[in-house]
DNA sequence: GCCCAACCTTGACCCAGATCAATTCACATG
DNA sequence: CATGTGAATTGATCTGGGTCAAGGTTGGGC
């Protein structure tokens, strides 16, 4: 599951390199931009958006971790997305939302407003290819989140999730993954993203922990001792991840 | 769950209107399209195109059924995507597939080389606002997806599976939903869909027709008697699918 | 440095759906 | 119209992960 892109730049102000402007932007573009960009906060639980409701903006996340989520009629409720810094937001072309999104702690979204930036997309088609670009990819998280949910153990899920945190929390340009990492969700929320239950994920944790493949230095903060017995865990191809 | 789209047009031989095209498309980017377009078929069982080849084209689904699958080392496979008569195949800006492409039963597709395609969509804005709205509509058919395998009980996910059906079976322009349906797919073929096994697909379609809520006329053809049972029985909001 | 509430862990038990194992059915073929 | 075959049904049993319940931790706030 690979969220991360290759060609990403530094917006002027933000301290992260995102996806929502191209690479292929000549200052002009980029001036464009900076004249529509503005910045949003939320605290930790707002709803950043209700499903239904109408995204005014396109952008993507500073700081912080959101989630997109959906709900059954009796409550039962799936994680459908997550976005760490530098994941783009918003749906050029559709303006509501068929989930919630929502801060799991404080977020600040980098944002340009939908209506100039959709003219803007119509004048510059490298934009347009750009998004469509994002769009792939999302669209592979998704299958690969897919093939997750509908046939993974609660083992492999969550062997799975730490490698991909893991590539999240790789420094860019670094071949290395981090040993030590910071799990950005609560058990429930984990649970909510794979398909299980909190004491599920508790328990696998509990399992990798005493199998000393992960070691805990607090309860939100590990070291992964054993890289290769957990990608073992995650019954992927030994290959590696996804191609992309 | 929704793969149609609004907004398609007939290709002058194709039966269907389909989503590669758009319907902003003037009378010399349609001779453009025209020109570059030619139909490919697969027999039933074809491999389309094999995880990590480069597709050479894109296109839309003319006549039959495909699969996008998934597989784990060890064979346990997940279906990804299913594609019926007018879906958009193909990834502008990504050569490389990360799934099986398969054909279910004899296969035409009505496809356009990538390359010359790809040049088109840089000359002709509204082409890439139409792409990116079709990957918007897909992200949005997985996530839908994802809530059914991450949370839906088999029941839920095989009433699901029907009326998603019926609703790519309706007519189009018609407001009411076909009572009589084909079901495309093996029993086999709808688990791997929904994430169950087949013995769990047949009992819950037992079930279904013992309940009076479905009637088989044959192994693959049946009739909904009562939609409002099998709404109930989707776990879904009561108005009815998602927004899009 | 104590407190408390949210978060997490662990145990006991249960059940939906998987797995294993026979039949039975639909329908294409000669 | 018999017949062979892959597809589908149905039953019996098993089990991974859900559910319910009872403590532990930990770290922020005062």
């Amino acid at each position: 599951m690979n969220f991360i892109l290759n060609t990403r730049i530094k917006c002027s102000e933000c301290p992260i390199r995102h996806r929502a402007v191209c690479s292929r932007c000549d200052e002009d573009e980029l001036a464009e931009l900076e004249a529509i960009k503005n910045y949003r906060t939320f605290a930790p639980g707002d709803t950043i958006l209700w499903r239904g409701d109408e995204l005014q903006y396109v952008g993507s996340v500073v700081k912080g971790v959101a989630t997109l989520g959906k709900t059954l009629e009796d409550g039962r409720t799936q994680m459908v997305g997550l976005l760490l810094p530098s994941d783009f937001i918003g749906r050029p072309g559709r303006s509501q939302v068929d989930f919630d999104i929502t801060a799991v702690n404080e977020v600040t979204l980098c944002c340009f407003d939908r209506a100039p930036f959709e003219k803007m997309l119509h004048s510059v088609p490298h934009l347009s290819q750009r998004l469509i670009e994002i769009a792939m990819d999302e669209l592979d998280a998704a299958r690969e989140w897919m093939l997750l949910l509908g046939r993974k153990t609660a083992r492999e899920k969550m062997a799975t999730f730490i490698e991909m945190l893991a590539s999240r929390q790789q420094i860019e340009g670094l071949s290395e993954l981090p040993t030590d990492l910071a799990l950005p969700l609560t058990r429930d929320e984990i649970a909510n993203f794979l398909g299980l239950t909190l004491e599920t994920v508790s328990r696998q944790l509990s399992q990798l922990k005493k199998e000393g493949v992960l070691e805990f230095s607090g309860r939100r903060q590990f070291t992964v001792l054993d890289y290769a017995a957990l990608h073992d865990a995650t019954g992927d191809d030994s290959d590696g991840g996804p191609i992309i």
